[in-house]
DNA sequence: TCTGGGGTCCTAGGACCC
DNA sequence: TCTGGGGTCCTAGGACCC
């Protein structure tokens, strides 16, 4: 059997925890730039406040009926999620980050145990220990878990928990659920799966397998095979080292000038870089790609990107700057208002273990130590304290009005934190 | 005026190897 | 006259997740 605990309205309620005000009210929390609307506290989506809504167009609205709006505030929600992590660990062995709020459990081990009780165990820990609201899907696959997480958010009378133990409940919950509900199941296949007759999660547990290998290959296939309670989808934490990154921003303000559109570059790749070095990994090729608006009349729109492979796997952000600067030169066209760009790494591989060049150019040794000594002081005294000249002002590009304190960090505790493990043979 | 950011896996086809 | 049988790697595109 497998548990799957996910926090209700994750970024609504860490909000609420540390300020009571917010405590049955609406609460929408917004993306970057204080674009959408991310994430909503059930008040909220009873007013019919819908996910992905663009803010400036409801404000008013949101406004007179009350509704509290806040930027999102990230470095809260990530030490709320760890310690979410750190109490479920004490409780139970075997789990997985699934992501930013939802911990898979394996509970082959709890054989003998009512399954039930460990579920409101920890529901009501989570609760006590750090104000999270959590609800618990118990059942023989990932994905019939997340199926009856599904029914424990919604419906009351489940009190957040609900486990399935006989395949007539498994059966009669998935008769009425529709298709698209299920994980793994996205807008295009559910358009595909309706229009050939399979409207509910039942239709897809009894559909022919051939068919559906065959339109939506091994992974559509296992999906049905874990509604039939046949365990077979994996899943990685995301604890785990990423294999590509990519740092990204939308502007507040259309940049139009090359110069602007490499100082942001420039500042893409150092936090990228930072994020290479604090994973110990290093990348094999490194892209950028540049944006005008999706919202842009087609006659203006422009989009652009180009990858180069490194000669050798590195996280130096002298390095990559160069690089990427290069290829920023290569996809710029003037005349255009770039809304978006970001930098991205890939084949990334464990940096203490690399393949070097005999022909390399760089001075490896003696870049590590100053970025290691950049890292600390960043980490000690606060973000970009020392920067690259290449870097500019890039500080009127985002915007988040309505940011919640820093409750329970703050960026030296975060980063101070990572530079104790990571950086530790700086000079004093 | 104004519209998020970060990931993964799978497949098919082409180029190449012995 | 006639033309095998196995592999790998890479890339682009499409699907999905939160």
């Amino acid at each position: 059997m497998f548990a799957i605990v996910d926090i209700n309205n994750f970024y609504a309620s860490c909000e609420r925890i540390f300020d009571p005000k917010l405590r049955n009210k609406p609460v929408a929390v917004l993306s970057n730039n204080d674009g959408c609307i991310i994430a909503r506290s059930n008040e909220a989506k009873k007013l019919g406040i819908k996910m992905g809504q663009v803010f400036f167009e409801k404000e008013d609205w949101l406004k007179k009926q009350g509704v509290a709006v806040l930027s999102s505030n990230y470095p809260l929600y990530a030490d709320m999620s760890n310690r979410m992590v750190q109490v479920l660990r004490e409780m139970v062995d075997d789990i997985i980050i699934y992501s930013i709020d939802e911990v898979f459990i394996d509970l082959s081990s709890y054989k003998n145990k009512d399954l039930r009780l460990l579920a409101f165990e920890i529901k009501d820990k989570l609760l006590k220990y750090l104000g999270l609201p959590v609800s618990v899907g118990i059942a023989p696959t990932k994905t019939l878990a997340k199926t009856a997480n599904f029914y424990a958010k919604r419906y009351s009378k489940f009190k957040n928990v609900l486990v399935f133990d006989e395949e007539q409940k498994i059966k009669d919950a998935l008769k009425l659920i529709d298709v698209g509900e299920i994980w793994g199941i996205g807008r295009r296949f559910k358009k595909f799966l309706k229009a050939n007759g399979i409207k509910s999660a039942l239709d897809l547990r009894n559909a022919n397998e051939q068919f559906i290998k065959k339109h939506m290959s091994v992974v559509g296939l296992r999906t049905v095979k874990e509604l039939k309670e046949e365990s077979c989808i994996e899943v990685e934490s995301i604890r785990k080292d990423r294999k590509n990154m990519v740092h990204t921003r939308t502007f507040k303000h259309p940049i139009k000038t090359k110069e602007d559109l490499k100082a942001i570059i420039s500042t893409f790749t150092v936090r990228l870089t930072e994020k290479l070095r604090f994973q110990k990994s290093a990348a094999n090729m490194i892209g950028v790609f540049v944006e005008t608006s999706r919202f842009e009349n087609k006659k203006y729109r422009y989009y652009n990107s180009k990858t180069v492979n490194l000669p050798v796997p590195s996280n130096d952000t002298f390095e990559l700057i160069k690089y990427a600067l290069k290829l920023t030169d290569a996809i710029f066209v003037s005349g255009y208002k770039y809304k978006r760009a970001g930098v991205m790494v890939f084949g990334l591989q464990n940096s203490n273990h690399l393949q070097y060049s005999l022909f390399d150019t760089v001075n490896r040794y003696r870049n590590n130590k100053i970025l290691n000594t950049l890292d600390f002081l960043n980490a000690s005294y606060g973000r970009d304290v020392v920067k690259y000249a290449v870097q500019g002002d890039d500080t009127k590009n985002s915007v988040q009005e309505r940011l919640s304190p820093q409750y329970t960090t703050s960026w030296n505790q975060i980063i101070g934190a990572r530079a104790d493990e990571n950086f530790p043979h700086v000079p004093s």
